[in-house]
DNA sequence: ATACATGCAAACTTTTTGCGTCCCC
DNA sequence: GGGGACGCAAAAAGTTTGCATGTAT
C-alpha cells in the first residue's frame, strides 16, 4: 500500500543502520546522513517519511525536550535513556519489565493502547560531569 | 534561592488546580488561563517559569508529539497516558510497578537517573472512534 | 541598593505545508 | 496514465532570548 520510493528505501536503511550503531539520530542528523547518498533529497521528505514510518509503527519517534530522534522499531516496549542536557537517546540493554496489563486497562479506560515507552531520563557519563552554571542549557 | 514572585506563585497554584481536576496543559493553555489572574503575565514569564520549575523537579514536562504538557510532580515514578492523535495527558490510577534498579543501572552505565517516565502511548476514547483519513493529523 | 525576574517583541528551531513536477504502480 | 511522493521554499508552531524596567530581598 505504501508507496516504496528511493528516498522511503534510503532512510528507512540508513536509520536501521545507525540504530543498529546506537546512534538514534534527529531528522536533521538523519537527512545530514542520507544526503551523501541521494544528494537532491528534501528535508521535507525525511520529515514526511519518518512521520509516516512511525505511523506505520516501523520505526519510534522519541520526544526529547526541544526535538525528537527516531530508532528503528524492534520490540512493541523498548525503553530509552536520555539525557536531559545533551538531549542523547541510550538503549538499555536488557528489557526492563513493567506490571501493566493492557486488556484490563483499556477494558476500564476506553483508551486504545498502542505502546509503552519507558523513558529513563538523566545526564549521561558526560554531561553529568560538566559544571553548570544557571544560564546554560 | 528561588526568589519568589507573584508571577512563580501564581503559575504553580494554577498548575495545582488544573492537575488535580486531571488537567495537564500546555504553557498556552496555562498562560491564557493565568492571564485572568495576572491580565500583563507575559508568555516569556510563563515558560521560564515551567523550565525553572520543571529543573528544580517541582512539576514534570511530559513530551507530547508537537508540544509539551505540565503537571505537578507528586510521585518520583508517576506514568502518563498520552493521546497520539488529540495530544492530552491523562493520569493512571495506580502507579505502574517497574523492575528496574537504579542503583545497578546508574554503576553499570555512569548515567545518573532523574526520574522514569512511563508513557502509554495509544488513542483515547474519543479520538479512537473517529474516522482518519490519510490527511489528518 | 542591587541583583534577579518580568514584559515585550524579536529571533530561533524544529516541523509542516502548498504547489508544481516527477515517477512508482 | 494517474495519483501519490518529491523538491523547494515559505510558513507555522512552539519556545527562547536580549534588553530595558520593575521588584523581591
Amino acid at each position: 500500500m505504501e508507496r516504496q520510493t528511493k528516498q522511503r528505501k534510503v532512510i528507512m536503511e540508513e536509520l536501521e543502520k545507525l540504530s543498529n550503531s546506537k546512534i538514534h539520530p534527529t531528522a536533521s542528523e538523519l537527512y545530514i546522513e542520507i544526503r551523501k547518498k541521494l544528494p537532491r533529497i528534501s528535508l521535507g521528505t525525511v520529515y514526511r517519511n519518518l512521520e509516516d514510518l512511525s505511523k506505520e509503527g516501523e520505526i519510534v519517534k522519541v520526544n526529547c525536550n526541544s526535538f525528537c530522534r527516531f530508532d528503528i522499531h524492534h520490540e512493541k516496549e523498548k525503553s530509552h535513556v536520555i539525557c536531559k542536557r545533551c538531549e542523547k537517546v541510550f538503549d538499555i540493554k536488557q528489557p526492563i519489565k513493567i506490571g501493566f496489563d493492557k486488556e484490563t486497562f483499556e477494558k476500564e479506560t476506553g483508551f486504545k493502547v498502542l505502546d509503552l515507552r519507558i523513558n529513563v531520563c538523566g545526564l549521561c557519563k558526560d554531561c553529568k560531569n560538566k559544571k553548570v552554571s544557571k544560564g546554560n542549557k
